[in-house]
DNA sequence: ATTATCTATAGATCTATAGATAATGC
DNA sequence: ATTATCTATAGATCTATAGATAATGC
């Protein structure tokens, strides 16, 4: 696609060595490290189009300005699970608390495994403007997506409406909050740590530990 | 202090009720609103000083610019925990998983009672400057005291330092988790979520749910 | 001709300082 | 005299547009 050789165009001022990205693609990379390092606001079209090897102005011809690449990371943080979480749901024949387990880590991994801490762009004020709202309903899909899971688990079955709404919240909340572990130890290895996460998703869903007495598929509700 | 009637200086070009709040007090009100509203780098000082009621050129009579208003509202946001801490660390007496949960029952209250979400500010990048290392160090130490309750606990004390510190970071994950829950409800009535949250945490820790098994104190490690 | 990029810049900020001013205190 | 505040502003940005330029495509 953007392979080598030749391309169209006026050549950029200053050449550098083709990362196989889509100019767009670029842009994308470079405000993923800004944002998360210096902050969204500190961060200057600028500095994003320096990284990305352009002009500031050129910038303006792939997006319409900062909260464009915004909205486009912020997205790309959540679909994976969302794609994730509606295979599992569909997989009726499977006991529930294995596949919220499933979820949770894949999520874990998806939080803490890329390149930079994009979940800490969730707490930026900016992103409750309106040109947000795909994201926010990605987010509240995705959360639903838990409370069914958690609904027709084994313990969460005879949970009334508001114990299930708070049980949803705080496993959603501790599925996110390894935004702020990874913040504070961003080398930790992630595969075991999503893992524990899960674990202790399913104490918290009302589970006994897993090294205790669970491990072998449980009866589904 | 700043009482009614009449002070020293130039009067202010908008008078304004007097909120009995030290200019100072002002100033920082209105970082808290405006850095969890618009966010840090979206607040501009003019609007900091507007909305306490002086000029923008004022500002600088009482703050050196806007870091020194984020330090001192993070700072505000882990004090009265660490407080807590120090106190309950002391009481050997009692079981250390009530103390835990007393903490974290008193954290969450903390992060999500007061009247804006400064926890966060914790993700602000700005955060990881030098100038805010006092912050970091309140909030290792009060990790730190999370770790040793833990550590104290009854399921707790056979655990390797590893499996220690793997517990550690998901019970502080999940406590300002609850900043992100908070985000995206912020009229939750506090008190009965931040009992949750302590029962969450002692699932976490190892413990059977409160309302199956825990309730009545059980012997120290 | 089309395209991707560049240079240049108008207009709109924003920060932090300098110096003036309008109160009270003595 | 002291203090708290004000007005004014220099200097440094930053964003987004206008128009020029240097490639390839036909």
């Amino acid at each position: 696609m953007s392979g080598t050789g030749r391309r169209v165009g006026r050549p950029r001022a200053e050449q550098r060595p083709d990362r196989g990205l889509t100019p767009r693609g670029e842009l994308l990379d470079a405000a993923a490290e800004l944002f998360t390092t210096l902050g969204f606001g500190a961060t200057t079209t600028r500095a994003v189009a320096e990284r990305a090897g352009m002009r500031q102005a050129t910038m303006y011809h792939y997006v319409s300005g900062k909260e464009d690449l915004l909205a486009q990371l912020l997205e790309s943080t959540v679909k994976p699970s969302l794609v994730l979480a509606a295979a599992l749901l569909a997989q009726s024949e499977r006991p529930a608390e294995a596949r919220l387990w499933q979820l949770c880590r894949s999520d874990v991994e998806l939080l803490c495994g890329g390149r930079h801490n994009l979940g800490a762009l969730y707490l930026l004020p900016e992103v409750r403007a309106e040109r947000f709202a795909p994201f926010h309903r990605m987010r509240a899909e995705l959360k639903g997506a838990y409370r069914q899971l958690l609904h027709r688990s084994r313990p969460g079955g005879g949970l009334g409406a508001a114990e299930l709404a708070l049980r949803t919240d705080l496993v959603f909340g501790l599925v996110e909050g390894v935004i702020l572990i990874r913040r504070s130890d961003p080398d930790r290895p992630v595969a075991a740590f999503a893992e524990a996460t899960a674990d202790a998703v399913l104490r918290i869903a009302g589970f006994p530990l897993r090294d205790e007495a669970w491990g072998a598929p449980a009866a589904g509700a």
